[in-house]
DNA sequence: GCCGTAGGCTAAAGCCATTAGCCAGCCGGG
DNA sequence: CCCGGCTGGCTAATGGCTTTAGCCTACGGC
């Protein structure tokens, strides 16, 4: 009996396997089962690496969401410009430059929004976690990605005061097109890349 | 043993409760377990009135979106001051002036939105199953709700090459606030309706 | 080389949907 | 009025799922 060799780290890449095998459906249908199977091992051993069903739900949905974080993160920082240096620049405003361009100061909206979209179609499943009440329930790095809007919409210059409902719009515009188009909701054949791009202009000219 | 006098429909009528009372997880927790159990029978009796889950499931998502349907008609018809018939006026709206006034152009529109957001956070797990898999997958109806927003949309006076692009962004913006309202996904405690109202506006200023 | 731990296993229980087969209550015909 | 058939309930059993308990062996440090 050879051993697998499987740890807790192991587990949970086999089980993003199994969610971005699964297409839209595959973080639905993330079980014990698939990740057992896949690994080659017997159900009950995984139990010695994750508590159950429910952890490794969370731990599948709390990488996700850190996973789309810093997939926004790259976004957003290579949508300004500031890819010229190289490595460890986390300080994202450490450009000492202080002017945005005219354009850009929605350049960060439509980076946040096509990341989305683009993480969202690359890996269903992924996204579909992102989304869960899994997730939702983690709450801090949930509101990452809304604190990454909110820098967003700062910079398109509108009072403070409607921040909130901004980042609440954007949020549900982008979040609603990707989800429609995931469940398959668009009927007619029309290019579905226009629409979006419709969306995202129309949200970036109505916010400012 | 007294029978149940149990039919098709009584068994879909008890699936929508069993749906309702689980809040917005009522649809993902539709079982044949917690149906026999409403119903007071055993479970493969259910068997006797329909085919098994998925028909069951598909039947249910089907009832929801004509109702659903008949919700958004009821309030695109209302909203457009066609109640002076019969009683029950329910029109706040009872303007008696026909003719579309010029800020009237939207008035649909925001009665669809808002009426979509009203059944969902009425019926959190109905609203789950007009927009499921087993929904989509009739596409009939689906499509019925996708021309009210079409209908809406052209009074707007828009060129018609920009309606499928519209109809997409309108459908993906309410369904995406409703669908992150449901998950909890909105941290803040700042009003919810203040931020909808903004959203809604956006979309109507966007539009025209 | 040995021994302890830890990582695999099987067995078993409980929940689910589903199928098969039984049995009684109701309805219509004699 | 009675009786037979159908229909709608039931129990039993199967297979899949997660979870727990308990065993057993392979691997690493002494």
């Amino acid at each position: 009996m050879p051993r697998a060799g499987l740890s807790p780290q192991a587990v949970l890449d086999l089980a993003l396997d199994v969610v971005d095998a699964g297409g839209p459906t595959g973080w639905a249908d993330l079980g014990l089962s698939a990740v057992a199977h896949r690994a080659g091992v017997a159900v009950p051993s995984l139990y010695k690496h994750v508590a159950g069903l429910p952890a490794l739900r969370a731990a599948v949905a709390q990488r996700c969401v850190v996973e789309f974080t810093v997939v926004l993160e790259a976004a957003v920082a290579s949508a300004q410009g500031t890819c010229g240096s190289v490595g460890a620049s986390t300080g994202s405003e450490a450009d000492p430059s202080p002017r945005t361009g005219p354009s850009s100061s929605a350049q960060a909206l439509r980076a946040l929004a096509d990341a989305t979209r683009a993480y969202a179609l690359a890996h269903p499943g992924r996204y579909r976690a992102v989304q869960s009440t899994e997730a939702t329930l983690l709450g801090s790095q949930s509101a990452a990605v809304a604190e990454l809007v909110a820098q967003a919409v700062a910079r398109l210059g509108t009072p403070r005061d409607q921040w909130v409902d901004q980042v609440r719009t954007v949020r549900a515009a982008v979040h609603g097109f990707v989800e429609l188009e995931l469940t398959g909701g668009f009927g007619l054949p029309d290019d579905v890349d226009a629409s979006f791009r419709y969306l995202v202009d129309t949200l970036v000219a109505g916010l400012s």
